[in-house]
RNA sequence: GGUCCCGUAGUUCAAUGGAUAGAACGGAUGUUUCCUAAACAUUAAAUGCAGGUUCGAUUCCUGCCGGGACCA
């Protein structure tokens, strides 16, 4: 149990023993000592006051004496500012604390492990990869790090969109102006391919509407009647009845646009035990309904489309089948909600989707509970925020949208670029130094969309928000190598004996201590900036620390040891928590 | 029309109802005969507006202003 455990739970056993009163320990309020106070930790004694009927002087005293009594060698001494109850923590407990963590103890796995699946990234087969998806691949991808370092088991998933009427537009666009044209003889990767068909789709479409609305068209009318719109429509339709000659060209440019998906993916570091296609998922969950009629769950209006009354769970009312019998949006996602769950027996299904469809996944929860589908509590939705230009939105129409793999290529040429004019790794092979350059750019990506809280949107300027200083993963890259520099220098062999530690020491054992609690606040919050902002404080606290004390010169020899363990704890505590946010650490930079 | 989210230094982000609202970038000033200066230290700078609840409000409630999303 960890010492803000204890303390809590020492708390509320006191003022069980002094007052008779029961408090549970999870009421109790331990925050880390403001800086100018002496003490360690601090109980925040407000809460308690009125209810005990006790001024905070009173409280306090006798709080802490019997606090004292309760925790003999932990707690020294305590003192009482206002409302604050301020505990130092022995020296000894500290010691003792560094002394027996070890990089294969940092956190505790949990007892009661979970399997959980987490679906993300669900891209479009229509155009590649953008800065928003790499958000939200970033998000899936640290949640399942998270969770596995907690000892869950994690099963990772993704639906992909390859069907509609989207697709329809880059098939037609291909048809009309391609002249069977391939990625392979143009040398482009195939999702960017065929993304360019969907633009050149949307450009003959405007400029079509226009002919029209020239002519005497109504708007309105000209966005329906334009030629190309309607060769879509009608494709999409051919889709639907089978038709061969689409299912090849639709097979043909998915496959192409797979190949895409992969490289970035592979760059990137994604990958899925499972990819569900939205064109074999799309039929299911009609069985569903019918079961959810006989429940009663659902009910049917006259024109004989069914519908689920949610206005008393504060909702509205929705459709789940069309009154001509086919399914809609939610049906499918409740179906394959279903299939996942008995295919891969998971506990929890964390959603990794943009926050626009917070209502549906409301829905789709409320739906799967009142089915009393297996699991259906476990149903999460990890919503995060758009990624948004410092001029707006991201529109791929008017071409302002910051494509996946150029911004990947721009971090890491960066990389490049910086590490060779500090010329720090000229021993380096090439192959080393191309996997360092790799390191560093998508450390550094990665980090900055991770580093905010997942729920907010996010601001993204390319001028300004590719940076190697600061509150950045290079930072802490560049920290947890020159740690591993200096252990080279100084071995790691090591035994410890007693000593006093100094105020930056015993900061850094107290800084280490709560890496469990973070990791665990993380998974609870689905929230992996916790980690980041956890781990850049680490690295921080830890370069103040090698500003002001020599490791390879301490006095002592004692101290040396001590601080050589201090440089491997910290080492190994920043290694995992970049590996929850998706980030490797190289050795040397 | 209805529901939901967001407004914090010049900028990008923090702050389970707790002490003097923290960082980073940018600005100003320093630190390298010594373990990696992608670092460290000092410094100026902010809670949209008006009420309310509370010992205490950036946080909760109401209204307004401004931005965004969704449902029909």
């Amino acid at each position: 149990m960890s010492l803000i455990s204890n303390l809590k739970q020492s708390t509320a056993n006191c003022i069980q023993q002094l007052y008779g009163i029961q408090i549970a320990p999870e009421q109790v309020l331990v925050n880390a000592t403001k800086p100018e106070i002496e003490g360690d930790y601090t109980i925040v004694l407000f809460a308690f006051v009125k209810q005990l009927g006790k001024s905070p002087e009173v409280l306090g005293n006798e709080l802490g004496n019997a606090m004292l009594a309760e925790m003999p060698g932990t707690l020294t001494n305590f003192n009482i500012v206002k409302g604050f109850l301020n505990f130092t923590i022995s020296n000894q407990f500290w010691f003792d604390y560094i002394k027996h963590l070890s990089p294969e103890n940092l956190l505790p796995k949990t007892e009661s492990p979970r399997k959980i699946m987490v679906e993300y990234s669900s891209p479009n087969t229509n155009k590649p990869l953008h800065l928003g998806h790499l958000r939200n691949n970033f998000l899936g991808w640290s949640i399942a790090e998270i969770l596995k370092l907690q000892g869950n088991e994690v099963v990772k998933t993704c639906i992909v969109n390859d069907r509609g009427i989207h697709i329809c537009k880059s098939m037609i666009a291909w048809q009309l102006y391609a002249n069977g044209a391939t990625p392979e003889d143009t040398h482009q990767k195939g999702d960017h391919f065929v993304g360019d068909y969907y633009v050149k789709f949307n450009d003959a479409y405007k400029a079509q509407v226009a002919e029209l609305v020239a002519g005497g068209m109504t708007q309105e009318l000209a966005e329906k009647e334009a030629p190309i719109q309607k060769g879509a429509q009608e494709m999409l339709l051919k889709w639907e009845q089978g038709d061969a000659a689409t299912i090849d060209l639709w097979k043909r440019m998915n496959t192409w646009v797979y190949a895409g998906f992969d490289t970035t993916y592979k760059k990137i570091g994604s990958d899925f035990a499972k990819t569900y296609f939205e064109s074999n998922t799309y039929l299911l969950g009609k069985e569903l309904v019918d079961q959810g009629l006989a429940k009663k769950v659902f009910y049917q209006k006259e024109d004989g489309s069914v519908w689920i009354d949610l206005t008393a769970d504060g909702l509205d009312e929705k459709i789940v089948r069309r009154k001509d019998g086919t399914s809609v949006y939610i049906t499918q996602d409740i179906g394959l909600a279903e299939m996942k769950q008995k295919e891969f027996n998971t506990d929890a299904s964390i959603y990794v989707v943009g926050d626009e469809q917070n209502y549906h996944f409301k829905v789709l929860k409320l739906i799967c509970q009142k089915l009393q589908l297996p699991a259906s509590d476990g149903i999460y939705h990890l919503s995060y925020g758009m990624v948004e230009l410092p001029t707006g939105k991201m529109k791929s129409r008017e071409g302002t949208v910051v494509d996946a793999d150029d911004l990947v290529d721009e971090m890491i040429n960066i990389s490049k670029e910086k590490t060779e004019s500090l010329g720090k790794v000229s021993e380096f092979t090439p192959a080393q130094l191309t996997e360092l350059y790799n390191t560093i750019g998508l450390g550094a990506l990665k980090f900055f969309l991770l580093r905010v809280d997942p729920k907010k949107k996010m601001i993204f300027n390319p001028e300004e928000s590719i940076d190697f200083h600061g509150f950045t993963g290079p930072f802490i890259q560049y920290t947890h190598a020159r740690i591993k520099s200096i252990l080279r220098k100084t071995g790691t062999t090591i035994s410890l004996t007693n000593s006093e530690l100094l105020p930056l020491e015993k900061a850094l054992a107290i800084e280490l201590s709560n890496f469990p609690a973070v990791i665990n606040e993380a998974a609870e919050t689905l929230d992996p900036s916790k980690v980041a902002i956890y781990t850049f404080n680490l690295a921080k606290l830890f370069n103040t620390f090698y500003a002001e004390h020599s490791i390879s010169n301490a006095d002592t020899e004692e101290k040396k040891h001590l601080r050589i363990q201090l440089g491997i704890l910290t080492a190994a505590t920043l290694q995992k928590g970049m590996q929850a946010l998706g980030i490797a650490v190289p050795e040397q930079m």
